[in-house]
DNA sequence: TTCTTTTTCGTCGTCACGACGATAAACGCT
DNA sequence: AGCGTTTATCGTCGTGACGACGAAAAAGAA
C-alpha cells in the first residue's frame, strides 16, 4: 500500500434545525490555520480504525452533546477538490444531520466556540473551504427529502402537533402551506404520524393532538411543495 | 499533515446498462491478490492531484473506452469500513454510471478481463470486498431515480421510441407497465422527451416516433411505480 | 387479402389535491 | 357570564392525473 498516494479524510457535518421560524445550521469558529477566525461546518480526522459512520457520531456528538437517535443521520457526499485544503489532500466525507431545537449554546466540548446561523443570512464565500457548497447541497438534500419522506418529524421533539410539523415545512421551504390541507394530508397518509392520544394544555387556541413519528420510510404519494 | 492517519482513496463505479431485456452490471475479474479471480467493480486509486469527478470519468473510460457525454454519472456514496480492504485502509468514492447499451466485450485497455454480467444472475457474496452493498445501493439508487428523473432515457440511444423507453422501466423496476398509459405520461410531461419527426423503419408493427432527451431534469409529477 | 403486431388516440371512473367555508375548543378581556 | 380572538379540525367542491380498458392506425407476415 506505501506505493498509493496518502491522503487525509475527515468527516464534516451539516446539522440542521429550526430556530424561531428560521432554518439554522450549527457552524464553528475556527481557532487555526487555515481560515482562523472563520466560520465553517463542524468535523475533523477520521482516525485510523475508525468507521465513517461512527466518526460522524462521534463528532456529531462532541459539538452538540447529543446522541443520533433523537434526530436523523445520512451521508451527503464527498468532496475531494485537490486545492480545497491548503495543508495538503484532504478528501473530506460531509454528512447531514436534522436535529430539534437543542436550546441555544451548544457548549461543545471542542475547543472552538459553536454556534447556531440562520441559513438565510449567511453570504457566499463567508465560510472555510468549500463548506459553502457543501452547506447548499445540505440544504437542498433536505428540501427535496422533505418531499418524498417523513423526516420532517426529525426537526420536532418527541411529540410535536400537526402545526409545528407545518411550520417545519413552511421554514425549510421558504413556503406557506394551507393548515386544513396539510392536517389532511398528514393525518391520512398511513404510517406518517401516530396519534399519542393527549393535547398540548396552555397555548393559544384551541387544543391541539399531540403526535409521534410513524414507521413509514417513504411517502406515497410525496409532499407536494408549492408550485 | 503528516501527524494525521494516512488513507488510500480509490474510486470505484456501479456501471448499469440494459441489455436482453437484463439489467447488467459492468464486472472486472480480479488478476491480482486480494479476491484474485473474483468479480468486482471496475476502480482504481486516485491519484494524489486528481479531482474526484475526473478519477470516476477516467475509470469509465479506462474500462469502457468511452467518454461520459453518452451517459450518466453521479456520485453514488462513500464507504470506508476499516476492514474493508485486506491491504489497509482504503475508503472508497463509489459512482454511478448509466450508459445505453454499447454492444458486447468491453476490450478494456486495462489488463483484467471485463464483461457485462446481469444484476439478477448475481449471489450474494460473489464480488470481492463490500461490492455487493455497493452494487446493492447502486441498483436501488438507480431504480428510485427512474421515478422522478427522466433518467431512464440515459439508457436508450440517442434516438428512441416511447416502447423503448418503456422496456427500460419495466427492465430495471422489474414490472409491467400499460403501454397507453406509458405513452400519454410520457408524451404529456413537458421536457422529457421531444419528437425529431421521423419514424422507426423494417421492425414489426405499426412504425414507432422517434424522441430524443428533453431538457427536463425533474419529473413533475413523477412516473408512479405500480404499488 | 387477412392476420398479427405494435403504436397511438380516447373514454370513464376514481382518487388526491388546491381552494375555500364552517365548526370546535381553548384563552383573555370586560 | 359573555364576547372576541386564536388555532385546530372537519367538510365540500372542482380539477387534474392516473389505472383500466376499448378502438383505430400502420406496418410486416402468412
Amino acid at each position: 500500500m506505501a506505493e498509493y498516494p496518502p491522503f487525509a479524510v475527515t468527516v464534516d457535518l451539516v446539522v440542521l434545525t429550526v430556530r424561531a421560524d428560521e432554518l439554522n445550521v450549527l457552524l464553528v469558529r475556527r481557532g487555526i490555520e487555515p481560515y482562523r477566525g472563520r466560520w465553517a461546518l463542524p468535523g475533523g480526522f477520521v482516525q485510523i480504525d475508525e468507521d465513517l459512520p461512527a466518526a460522524a457520531v462521534r463528532e456529531l456528538t462532541e459539538e452538540t452533546g447529543l446522541a443520533e437517535p433523537a434526530g436523523h443521520l445520512e451521508q451527503l457526499g464527498t468532496y475531494g477538490r485537490p486545492d480545497r485544503d491548503p495543508r495538503g489532500r484532504v478528501v473530506t466525507v460531509a454528512w447531514l444531520a436534522l436535529l430539534p431545537d437543542l436550546g441555544s449554546p451548544v457548549a461543545g466540548t471542542d475547543a472552538a466556540s459553536a454556534d447556531w446561523l440562520p441559513v438565510a443570512r449567511l453570504t457566499p464565500g463567508q465560510l472555510a473551504f468549500d463548506h459553502d457548497r457543501i452547506l447548499a447541497d445540505g440544504v437542498e438534500r433536505a428540501r427535496a427529502k422533505l418531499e418524498y419522506t417523513p423526516l420532517a418529524a426529525a426537526f420536532c421533539p418527541p411529540e410535536f402537533t400537526v402545526a409545528q410539523l407545518r411550520a417545519v415545512y413552511e421554514t425549510v421551504w421558504g413556503t406557506r402551506l394551507d393548515p386544513r390541507n396539510f392536517h389532511r394530508k398528514v393525518t391520512g397518509t398511513p404510517g406518517f404520524v401516530e396519534p399519542v392520544g393527549r393535547a398540548t394544555e396552555g397555548e393559544r387556541g384551541r387544543p391541539a393532538q399531540l403526535f409521534r413519528r410513524g414507521t413509514a420510510t417513504l411517502l406515497h404519494p410525496p409532499m407536494l411543495r408549492p408550485s
